[in-house]
DNA sequence: CAATTGGCTTGATATTTGTCAACCGCAACA
DNA sequence: TGTTGCGGTTGACAAATATCAAGCCAATTG
């Protein structure tokens, strides 16, 4: 299958610096899917066969353990997932499930690897992609231990409106209660903890968002880029 | 300085497989340096000046927030920590503070990403480095979402026991307060964690850990390599 | 040796969060 | 057009966890 099928994966920086011979060879190698929402794409615990790229939907990465399930990351295209294992030749550690219909790339693990060691810009392209995983994981772990699940809430809201350009109306990409479980809590708990930043500013009608205030928000969240800030 | 001052790093896998000409070149420009305990060697927010490797003693990383502080990872000899700042040219994400008396390598962030640039064995290295140290921060939050305090604890607990080679009875190396920040609880919570696990047969004498019956307390704990193997 | 300090524990209590059951509203559908 | 299912919400209650104050104990210190 030739590379032009799938022009997306050259934009990614982990991509974006190779040479065109070894891309094609990848590329070769790999195939594309379409999936229906839904779909357990990957179960933790399994051999790592492929580097999964999600080119358009999106997926939930997860996790369950005796009986209980967490939301641990949402995947948006165009980027990469279970790197990681890939790499290492580990088992996977999260699940991962379309949550609308998608398309995703599956890199043969052992071709990835063998590129890895072959070229070196790949694997200097990777260390850069890990390192930017490693700290959204360490971001991510200081805002579950050092927040209540209300200033969880109120963070989250507050990135939702950056992604939103700043403004002051937008929606929840999320169904409620991935939000809950990704923010470390019940469904429950979500629906009182919106009740509960009202006093803040903020309205919720369904899915749709409105921070009358942001300032005010701020004041509680007391947002920090040390957490918050998943860019850098 | 020359490299025979500390031989122990050749013995990191971040290091044995390069070339002793460059291993001299960075160690020339880097130093090692004795510390007290309770020091503050670095503190989130600041630039990532130097790559950071614990040749004894031991360092914890934490971070604060609003008032409240958690303990993140406890960094034994002989590896390296913040890692990922220094290769993203990035903000340290936590602090580090000294455990004990300690001895420090600093090597200039500078340095380490010059020859991050010109060796790709060195670049493959912190690859692996960087994949390890991810998905130690996944097992990490998936403990901390899944499970209960106690189950945290008795889990803890199990690993300990496993680090001692299996002995019945061992020493908790951390003190009880870190533990609990560790662990994402309070001082006096672990303190009744502990009574808690008493019916699972763990006693407990000071720092002095008894684990009359191993089965039991798995019975309880339900460890999954998935979470509590840090080797994979 | 008495006094002090700091870490740990304990008890009482408050807060946060989870659980369970019922219900609501909307969308899909027969 | 009713029915059904599902996500979300709400209320009542329970469990987990935090907070605050007091006390214990061992190590340190004057």
């Amino acid at each position: 299958m030739p590379e032009s099928y799938y022009p997306e994966l050259r934009r990614l920086d982990l991509f974006a610096r190779m040479e065109d011979a070894r891309f094609d060879d990848l590329m070769r190698a790999s195939y594309v899917q379409n999936f229906p929402p839904q779909v357990e794409l990957i179960t933790e615990g399994d051999p790592s066969d492929f580097l999964h790229v999600v080119l358009s939907g999106s997926v939930e990465l997860f996790s369950r353990w005796n009986g209980r399930e967490t939301s641990i990351q949402v995947v948006c295209p165009v980027t990469t997932f279970i790197l990681a294992a890939t790499i290492k030749l580990a088992p996977y550690l999260m699940s991962a499930r379309t949550l609308e219909k998608s398309r995703i790339v599956l890199l043969p693990s052992q071709d990835v690897r063998r590129v890895f060691a072959e070229d070196a810009e790949f694997a200097r392209a990777i260390v850069t992609e890990l390192a930017q995983c490693y700290r959204v994981m360490v971001k991510s772990q200081k805002d579950l231990k050092l927040r209540t699940s209300l200033e969880r809430l109120a963070n989250y809201l507050l990135r939702q409106q950056i992604r939103a350009d700043g403004a002051a109306v937008f929606e929840l990409t999320l169904e409620k209660r991935r939000l809950a479980s990704f923010l470390g809590m019940t469904p429950e708990n979500l629906s009182r903890a919106f009740k509960g930043l009202q006093p803040y500013g903020v309205e919720v009608d369904g899915n749709r968002i409105s921070i009358h205030n942001r300032v005010d928000l701020e004041g509680f969240a007391k947002p920090n880029p040390l957490i918050d800030d998943y860019t850098t």
